[in-house]
DNA sequence: TAAATCCCTACTTATTTAGTAGACAATGAC
DNA sequence: GTCATTGTCTACTAAATAAGTAGGGATTTA
């Protein structure tokens, strides 16, 4: 029941772009330095957040990504499910084209399918109740904590 | 964010032990029968739902498994973490022995793991809602709508 | 003692995830 | 217009995990 890295990473990206102030624009590169994550692995979680609108990007010298839309109403959950796909604990649960499993005689007659679509709206209520926003607030928070940390604490 | 089929096949497993009606111990092989479970595959399934005390086994001639302890007390989540470990959406947080990230400085200090791990609290909050009774009565439940099922609704 | 059963460990194969490579397209500076 | 810098896209490779298989041992009953 693990997040995958891309989805780590777009996360970790996001933030990046949130964070009061930098610069609105960061390049895939920088994003990718702040955050230690593999640039051409970046690049293609990026490009999975562009397909669905989640930031936009400007080409050429100085180019890079941003935000696109409102933070407030960006839920984890959309960002997970764009890279990740449907946040289902069985595939025969997902939003987008459930796979029947092999041994039910259907997917309306299935039992532990029941089950687990109540298990999968609570797991999608989860990640949606947490912005984009959020997030960042979050982030920047622990920032700053960070930096004032004791040695020996770290 | 996917059970793995061990953990499919846990939840079967049980669901076949505590069908009313059923005898109360039954031999791998015939739950693999039943429940269309590779053998050996589901005899290791087993053999870590008995290392929990979730069944008891007897071994021998007319040996097998049996559920343990009151159905009504035992939930999803326990099944789920004894065959899939942790139901963490990251390694960090994991309630046994979590792996601190790589590029964190430490796991008090990590923003995404504190809203990871009001994620994963929901998450194992969702699997604790459903009992292993509740399990059994919603799969007879449908076992019996199952058996008449017009032909066209297959 | 023989047959049936669970117990345990190791191995193999399949699938998924993570990461890499490289050619291409757009933009801006000169 | 050329060049450096950036994003776009597709394909490939490597590593990790999940799924399944194999086989010998231990225990019980008949």
């Amino acid at each position: 029941m693990k997040i995958s890295k891309k989805s780590e990473y777009a996360l970790r990206a996001l933030a990046c772009l949130g964070t009061p102030g930098a610069p609105e624009v960061l390049s895939i590169q920088e994003i990718a330095r702040r955050e230690r994550i593999p640039k051409k692995f970046l690049e293609q979680v990026l490009l999975a957040l562009k397909r669905v609108g989640l930031v936009q990007s400007t080409r050429g010298k100085a180019g890079g990504y941003a935000l696109s839309g409102d933070p407030q109403a960006i839920s984890l959950q959309t960002v997970v499910w764009a890279v990740d796909g449907p946040l289902a604990p069985l595939p025969c649960v997902a939003d987008a084209n459930p796979v029947k499993c092999a041994d039910c005689a259907s997917l309306e007659y299935c039992w532990l399918r029941g089950i687990m679509l109540e298990v999968g709206e609570a797991i999608a209520a989860a990640f949606a109740r947490v912005s984009v926003a959020e997030m960042c607030q979050r982030a920047e928070a622990s920032r700053r904590r960070e930096s004032h940390v004791p040695m020996y604490d770290i």
